[in-house]
DNA sequence: TTCCAGGCGTATC
DNA sequence: GATACGCATGGA
């Protein structure tokens, strides 16, 4: 990974991150477009980005961040050209990754994960983003577990969940009270990670799914949606190809963009 | 008005 | 284990 820092400013030389792509593709909910790039929120930790060609510009942070924090958090240290090399030999991959290759999969943090991903249910992503954004308004900053176990649905009405609120409540509860724990679902075999998450109101296979893929950067969790669905059945109705099996969730990162948004301007 | 959105809990077979 | 249905909400 090639940067440099100047004038306060970090500067990443990457072909494979494009800004709308890595940011609005469905992964993260609280990043916005502004007029000279892009701002939001990883946790509580604020920054502003700005491209130019081949050039990711980190606005207002510091090398010591940039090194402890968004670097990881960018995924900067994974080699996304290799990965899309091995993807091309097979022909759907080929295509989603040509048609936005600047997708990176992004560290998430995993609460602010399990809570993004809970809301996200049976709901669409405008309203997913409005939804954690009056979350955060109303607690100023994303609140820890602690901070929400002891609610009840109707003190979270205000952030208009519906009936996700009940679930974001069970999920609180559980990790305060350490029958989730972040450090087994990050080390547990994958079923078993997964069975775990599942112990929890509200989340299912998807949502699980989700949570070891952006909020553990599990790659071998394969998130299947409505939009996956499509994809298996129109492309890969024996199974998704083992062959990519370790990176099987960035891969469908790639899928999702692609299913959704090819074709809108053809 | 009806349908849909990065699903899941529950009931029923 | 598979399938059907309701669910809060707001935009199309």
């Amino acid at each position: 990974m090639e940067y440099n820092a100047k004038k306060g400013n970090i500067h990443v030389f990457s072909p494979d991150f494009r800004l709308s792509e890595t940011l609005d593709c469905g992964q993260a909910f609280r990043w916005e477009e502004t007029d000279k790039g892009y701002k939001g929120y990883a946790l509580d930790r604020y920054l502003e980005l700005s491209e130019k060609g081949d050039e990711i510009i980190l606005h207002n942070t510091s090398e010591e961040e940039f090194l402890s924090f968004w670097k990881n958090y960018f995924d900067l240290d994974t080699d996304y050209t290799k990965l899309k090399s091995l993807y091309s030999s097979d022909e759907t991959l080929k295509n989603a990754c040509n048609f936005a290759g600047g997708i990176r999969l992004l560290r998430q943090d995993f609460w602010e994960a399990l809570v993004s991903f809970i809301i996200s249910q049976n709901n669409n992503i405008p309203r997913i983003k409005k939804i954690i954004s009056s979350l955060c308004e109303m607690y100023g900053g994303f609140p820890d577990a602690k901070k929400l176990c002891s609610l009840s649905p109707e003190d979270l009405s205000p952030i208009r969940a519906g009936f996700r609120a009940k679930y974001i409540i069970d999920a609180a509860k559980k990790v305060t009270e350490g029958e989730i724990d972040e450090s087994d679902v990050r080390t547990l075999p994958l079923d078993q990670a997964r069975k775990k998450l599942m112990t929890i109101k509200g989340v299912g296979p998807k949502v699980a799914d989700c949570v070891l893929l952006y909020g553990c950067y599990r790659t071998d969790a394969f998130p299947v949606d409505v939009w996956i669905k499509r994809v298996m059945a129109d492309y890969y109705p024996d199974g998704f190809p083992s062959e990519f099996s370790e990176t099987a969730g960035i891969a469908q990162q790639y899928l999702f963009h692609y299913i959704r948004n090819s074709g809108k301007n053809s």
